[in-house]
DNA sequence: AACAAGACCTGCATGC
DNA sequence: TGCATGCAGGTCTTGT
């Protein structure tokens, strides 16, 4: 669920409401996510005042003073939530902390393809799951030369390609495909192959889908939230995922002969576009 | 090395 | 109503 627009909101409002706050409590109820929880992670931050909060890809990053980091992965299912009146716990709370100004936060997520575990910011950049991701897109360094240099020699689909993390950080299966609709090319092209023209479309394309994206929030399908517990509205935008068989939002497609948006399946994963505009 | 497929886990929509 | 099936925003591992 959470790719880059949807974490990055949940960074800017934890930012906000959390930062200068000192960890009063700590609750870890379910260790076993798709990382486990490190055992000793209630020690490590118990007491700590937190200095901020950062994100890398899909990575939020809580900054605790002493340079130690709480990291959280979001999976597919993940949400945080601030609360003033804590609800009780349900079954898929997996660490509560609560705050020395009186708020909690949630860590939730039903399917635990998420995770937390603690480091300082020296090991982190060790870890294999922050290494090895490629740039961040809305960096200003994040070009169509850094883009083409990071896909030579790939013979996979461009789809597939913007997924690997290791190309670039932070894109999942929604925002490749709006960012593929709105430079018009095709998901099937084979990603080494792409002419610099194509390059020089997709990189802005990348950008202003991912901000417009955090601009609404980010997109709610089921499961995300603010961490107000309010929805991402995104999702009203969307050019051509989820979308299959209605008109693509750009082409004046006639649907009884072009049968609009496309579904196929590329590794595994839908992909939706516009066989007409995208080429 | 690069790639596709499978695995992980739960919830929901659909169809019978 | 109940049950089976398929699908979902991600990433890691396995095998080719």
């Amino acid at each position: 669920m959470p790719e880059l627009p949807e974490v990055e909101t949940i960074r800017r409002a934890l930012e906000a409401r959390i930062t200068g706050r000192r960890i009063a409590s700590v609750d870890p109820r379910r260790s076993a996510l798709r990382v486990a929880m490190p055992p000793d992670l209630a020690a490590r931050v118990l007491g700590r005042r937190i200095s901020g909060v950062s994100r890398r890809a899909k990575y939020l990053l809580i900054g605790l003073e002493d340079d130690d980091l709480l990291i959280a992965h979001l999976g597919m299912s993940g949400r945080i939530l601030l609360h003033r009146r804590p609800p009780a716990p349900g079954p898929h709370d997996h660490l509560i902390l609560g705050l020395d100004d009186g708020q909690t936060l949630y860590f939730n997520d039903a399917r635990r393809f998420g995770l937390v575990t603690v480091a300082t910011a020296a090991q982190a950049a060790r870890l294999p799951m922050l290494e090895g991701l490629g740039p961040e897109p809305l960096a200003p360094d994040f070009d169509a030369a850094r883009l083409g240099r990071a896909l030579a020699g790939r013979r996979t689909s461009i789809k597939a390609a913007l997924l690997d993390q290791t190309v670039l950080a932070g894109l999942g299966n929604i925002y490749a495909c709006e960012s593929l609709f709105r430079a018009r090319i095709s998901p099937r092209r084979r990603a080494g192959a792409l002419g610099p023209a194509r390059l020089a479309r997709l990189v802005p394309a990348i950008k202003d889908v991912l901000a417009e994206a955090i601009a609404a929030g980010g997109s709610t399908l089921r499961d995300h939230r603010q961490p107000t517990g309010a929805l991402g509205y995104f999702q009203h935008r969307f050019a051509v995922y989820g979308r299959e068989g209605a008109a693509c939002a750009a082409c004046d497609c006639d649907l009884s002969t072009t049968g609009g948006v496309r579904r196929i399946v590329q590794g595994g994963r839908s992909t939706f576009y516009c066989a007409r505009r995208q080429r």
